[in-house]
DNA sequence: GTTAGGGTT
């Protein structure tokens, strides 16, 4: 069934167009209230389940592809069942009996056992899936099948079918480039183009070359195979042509050289039909001024014309839009007042991700009025359109925002701008309407506006801060990571940012660079071309002159690359080491890496909502260390042990116990491998404060800044120049610095990101006399 | 005077 089964226009959203031209849903089918109490499915109940899967019939196509194919590419839409039974056909058909070559003096190849792996961008997908294919499979999750993500290993000796997250293939890749001990990895997910993927993408391509047993299929639910097809062809267009030439443009699959499609390839394509409702797409006939006024009459409109079962899923950009909304919906249809025609009530339920725990549970739990008269209405941010599934919704409203996080290279800031999606996340937000019925998506813009939007989101590769990637190549062993095989390339100026900074850490050395920034704010400039032609312009060039030396990884650059954080934090760590705190900075980088630690009770949270916010404020200031940010989170994460770690402390002070417990895991991760750096993680500064600012100082050098007139009025009267770019930023709202009286002159920042204005976040105070002393190469006396 | 979403041997 094609998810947009029909496009019908509707007018601008307005109460007397929408529901005339909208039609009663075809059929009632599943519920998702259903699956609940089913008893534990048999075997064999199982196997007729998977025989059920639109793949199923494809078996052993798919199987024959990969046989004839060392790269594949699969495309599957939601629902066709390619997760959970790829895997599984390649097992059965023998993928895992793998031949390691014969290493030196062995005479003959060996015989042992390889893996499957299967690689998610999200953890929940990974031990999700793990859990569904095991109790097809009939074993318990760690035996023939089992997962693997950060913190939680469930993999045996006996594994074969190991899900996983890109990052941990990604980490383990650190030590094994080659991937030795898989017979084939399955990249699931692929067109959500993670960073870690992507990556992946270029390290597999260069296993293959060494390694002709090893098998990658790539899955995607984006049509267009083609960019993957192209990236894995080993031959190049020379090769495709002659093949071609031999077998006729529209020669037969023959010899494994022919893909379904005809042409000549290296890289077998498959595609699998996706077994979802279809879902009506509405579009608006003018383009809509207020994305939330539209919202609100659209939600109202369908509400007051649409039977139950069938729940609104509203897409808006932050959490900033989302309270508006709901404001607005509350007022317009009053929060428990039947509204309308169909005596239905409204229950709202906000959803995104710095939201409490307890709060977000509302969107998943059936509504607490009675069923039968209750619509729930989730305003979701992105996180409902890959990252959480939510049953019921029949409805969903787009808005056609949302917020995307982008490296700048040329400054090293990073914005965060209400951007218009792409034409497949449109798709992939229309699609959560159909997940259990038929359902109907409406557009809040028109469809030419639709037709102008981006195929695709810009992949992560090409929007983050490199450093830590093009440090981890090395590490590897890449010794040219600026011509790495990536699918999509970044650009020149963000790899030559990465190694800027990796210069300046010490992680590299001898680069045909010279170290970036010094305290005048001077810097090396570095032209800024467009993306992917610098890119291109550069691999053209043919070598002319002396060849520049190329920059080699440290040993201070391994320790830092054998720590899974930002290099800066890394740095930070071993930096405090040295200075006799490690136990502190632990502490403030696994803090710093588990987001919203405070929580502010929603606006919306019932009659005494202002209050609780009021009490959050107080509790939040109560936990503030003096001397910034940083220490305040080492100060909430002491606390918090010394109250033994409770619920009940953190509920008290409005802090996350989630983020807690991340933070804590972390932490744990951390001392086991400072510990294998030798290092002792316990050494403590005890109450001397002095020393870790002076760590901070020495590990956040990069990130100072000092206070000074504004030089434009945008900032206020004074504002915080950085010294590594000479840019002007505010401390953000959210600092215990902000408004601090008597101002900082000197602090280091952990993070600077342009929303409204750029603000530089997680501030602390240090001492310039502490930089002159311990970054002497930037910092000291001329 | 305020922060889209993921993720790491």
């Amino acid at each position: 069934m094609s998810m947009e089964a029909r496009k019908v226009h509707v007018g601008a959203v307005g109460l007397s167009q929408l529901p005339k031209k909208m039609k009663r849903p075809r059929e009632e089918v599943g519920s998702h209230q259903l699956t609940a109490f089913q008893p534990t499915p048999s075997r064999r109940q199982h196997q007729n389940a998977r025989q059920q899967l639109p793949i199923w019939r494809q078996k052993t196509y798919v199987v024959e592809t990969v046989r004839r194919h060392a790269s594949v590419v699969l495309v599957g839409e939601t629902g066709s069942g390619k997760s959970t039974q790829v895997p599984q056909f390649l097992l059965d058909a023998g993928f895992c009996a793998g031949i390691v070559e014969a290493q030196g003096s062995t005479p003959s190849p060996i015989r042992a056992r390889k893996l499957i792996a299967c690689t998610q961008p999200r953890r929940v997908a990974a031990i999700t899936v793990a859990g569904r294919v095991a109790e097809e499979m009939g074993c318990a999750l760690g035996q023939a099948v089992g997962y693997a993500v950060r913190f939680d290993d469930k993999t045996g000796p006996r594994t074969v079918i190991k899900y996983m997250t890109d990052g941990v293939l990604l980490r383990e890749a650190m030590t094994d480039p080659l991937l030795t001990r898989y017979a084939v990895i399955i990249l699931d997910e692929a067109h959500e183009r993670s960073l870690q993927t992507d990556i992946l993408f270029g390290l597999i391509r260069r296993a293959q070359r060494e390694r002709k047993d090893l098998r990658v299929v790539v899955m995607s639910a984006t049509l267009d195979v083609e960019v993957f097809r192209r990236f894995f062809e080993t031959g190049g267009r020379k090769e495709e042509k002659a093949l071609i030439k031999r077998h006729g443009e529209n020669g037969k699959h023959e010899k494994g050289m022919l893909s379904r499609e005809g042409q000549a390839s290296t890289v077998g394509v498959v595609r699998i039909e996706g077994r979802q409702y279809g879902v009506e797409v509405y579009y608006c006939e003018e383009a809509q001024e207020d994305s939330i006024d539209a919202a609100c009459l659209a939600v109202l409109q369908i509400h007051e014309s649409e039977p139950l079962p069938g729940d609104i899923l509203v897409f808006l950009s932050g959490q900033e839009d989302i309270e508006a909304l709901a404001e607005l919906l509350s007022e317009s249809a009053g929060t428990d007042t039947s509204i309308g025609k169909t005596g239905l009530c409204m229950e709202i339920c906000p959803l995104y991700s710095a939201l409490a725990p307890e709060e977000q549970a509302k969107a998943f739990h059936p509504p607490k009025g009675p069923a039968k008269s209750t619509r729930k209405v989730i305003l979701a941010t992105n996180i409902a359109e890959t990252s959480v599934t939510i049953n019921g919704i029949r409805h969903v409203v787009d808005t056609g925002w949302v917020k995307v996080r982008r490296y700048v290279p040329s400054t090293g800031l990073d914005s965060l701008k209400v951007t218009q999606i792409a034409r497949a996340q449109a798709q992939q937000r229309t699609g959560r309407a159909g997940r259990e019925a038929p359902g109907k998506c409406y557009r809040l813009f028109t469809e030419s506006a639709f037709e102008r939007l981006d195929a695709v989101p810009q992949p992560e590769i090409q929007r983050v801060n490199l450093t830590q990637v093009v440090l981890q190549l090395l590490a590897m062993g890449l010794d040219d990571p600026q011509h790495f095989d990536y699918l999509s390339p970044p650009s020149a100026t963000a790899l030559a940012r990465a190694f800027e900074t990796l210069l300046a850490l010490g992680c590299i050395a001898e680069g045909g660079l010279s170290p970036g920034g010094n305290v005048d704010g001077t810097r090396i400039v570095i032209p800024e071309k467009d993306d992917r032609q610098a890119v291109e312009a550069q691999a053209d060039q043919k070598p002319s002159g002396p060849a520049k030396s190329r920059p080699v990884i440290t040993p201070h650059g391994r320790r830092v690359a054998s720590l899974p954080l930002d290099p800066v934090y890394a740095h930070f760590v071993l930096r405090a080491s040295e200075l006799g705190c490690i136990f502190e900075a632990l502490t403030a980088v696994s803090m710093l890496s588990a987001e919203n630690v405070l929580y502010m009770p929603s606006p919306h949270g019932g009659p005494d909502a202002a209050e609780q916010r009021n009490r959050a404020t107080t509790a939040h200031r109560a936990l503030a260390a003096y001397d910034g940010d940083v220490p305040t989170l080492v100060h909430i994460y002491e606390r918090w042990v010394a109250a033994k770690k409770g619920n009940r402390w953190c509920w008290d002070h409005f802090v996350n116990a989630r983020a807690m417990k991340k933070a804590d895991e972390v932490r744990e991760q951390l001392l086991l491998l400072v510990r294998r750096l030798g290092l002792d993680p316990s050494q403590s500064c005890g109450n001397e404060r002095q020393i870790f600012l002076r760590s901070l100082a020495a590990g956040l050098f990069l990130n100072v800044a000092r206070r000074q007139p504004a030089t434009s009025p945008a900032l206020g009267k004074y504002c915080y120049k950085m010294l590594a770019n000479g840019r002007e930023a505010a401390i953000h709202p959210s600092s215990v610095l902000h408004a601090r009286n008597p101002a900082p002159q000197c602090v280091v920042f952990t993070e600077v990101l342009t929303t409204s204005r750029p603000y530089i976040r997680g501030v602390s105070i240090v001492d310039p006399a502490d930089l002159q002393e311990l970054v002497p190469q930037f910092f000291g006396r001329a």
